[in-house]
DNA sequence: CTACATTTGCGAAAAATTGCGCAATCGAGG
DNA sequence: CCTCGATTGCGCAATTTTTCGCAAATGTAG
């Protein structure tokens, strides 16, 4: 009964739930596997395989049910309660972690902001007051924090990260561009567009030379 | 010989350089696979495998030496040279994009920012002037770009990026929550945070009831 | 110069993931 | 109520990716 559930699976679950969002929003009311994968750019089979993992949400000879999907799918991914985040580091990026609007509309809260620098602390930031990074633990108190977000610097990063796991944070999405080291118990999910930039400049670089000259 | 290297290889490779980049800065002179592994929480047959798709870049008994081995990545990945982008979108976003400081000592220079907003064309943003998209074309004239970085609201991500591609470009790094659709010569990397919390709610869903009341 | 502790590169085995094929089912249209 | 085209769920096969295991090589110490 257990059956263990591929990480690769989880993974592409949220691509399907955007997807099927989409379609529900143009009013859309049934989709196949076929069409579903042809918008994705994924094998109808796959995303059968995948679903399957969790029970039978379609009919045969029709296709599923978008809106009986997406809430299948939000269910399953925990997608249906908010979570508590927290931001380390408001610089730069951190405050445009701060100010996006895309997180709230899908249940993710950021409850309070952090920040080493003096000069930052204080300072409002989208609702929010900067506090004190070395005050973290007290300043949460007991509260319960779901996810933590790290942008700073890569020399702080790791030591933030352990703070954060101290403050009984499960999972962190990294922004610094480190490789983080965590007790097994906490999911982590780094973001560097450097490194997506970097391999992708592996295949530029080879038709770079047969490409013709004009 | 043209053997075929599978991409979640060529994914890793960036890792590699930024963590012996750290080493060298360090004044680490050589590293074993085991030692670099237990740092990115990899395995050492893994990373050994991986770089033998590109030659022999260890010696026995000793290990990498880490200045070599970075070069050596550095020129697999193309990242000896420098890489032409534009960015399209100047919303919180494209601006955090374009005040990054984080792409250009690596190598990657934008040159060029583009938005539809009549109220934010013309503004500057960190040296640079924002452009009309509608000119897009026009205003690159022949210029090779490599990059597009995608900024925009989803409704307008597909329309940027076939323009991208049109403008020449042969890979892009997608920030709006879409699936992008792109011809087969075309690269495409998402960065979309929501989907990585969404993929890690998962595994925090289960273990918020089976813990401890405290 | 020999013995020894290390560590690579790589073939082969194991594990994970993806894709195929098809029986079963569904709804529409006679 | 029967037929037909469409589409799922899933066992199994194919493919991809990871891991293992070890001979060969390297440097050190005596």
């Amino acid at each position: 009964m257990p059956i263990e559930i591929p990480d690769v699976v989880i993974d592409r679950l949220p691509v399907y739930a955007r997807a099927l969002a989409a379609l529900e929003r143009q009013g859309r009311d049934v989709v196949s596997s076929q069409d579903l994968g042809a918008q994705l750019g994924v094998t109808p089979a796959q995303i059968r395989k995948d679903l399957s993992y969790f029970g039978r949400f379609g009919k045969q000879g029709r296709g599923y049910n978008v809106k009986r999907l997406l809430e299948e799918l939000h269910q399953i991914l925990g997608l249906d309660r908010t979570w508590r985040m927290v931001v380390v580091g408001v610089g730069q990026l951190g405050r445009a972690v701060l100010s996006y609007g895309g997180f709230a509309p899908q249940g993710f809260d950021i409850i309070e902001a952090f920040d080493a620098d003096p000069n930052v602390v204080g300072q409002q930031i989208a609702d929010l007051v900067v506090k004190p990074v070395s005050q973290m633990r007290e300043t949460l108190g007991g509260q319960r924090i779901d996810i933590g977000i790290v942008a700073t610097p890569a020399a702080a990063a790791q030591q933030v990260i352990d703070a954060l796991v101290d403050c009984g944070v499960r999972a962190i999405l990294n922004y610094a561009p480190i490789a983080p080291h965590v007790p097994s118990h906490v999911r982590v999910k780094d973001i560097d567009p450097v490194l997506s930039l970097q391999s992708m400049t592996f295949y530029l670089k080879s038709d770079l030379m047969s490409s013709p000259p004009k």
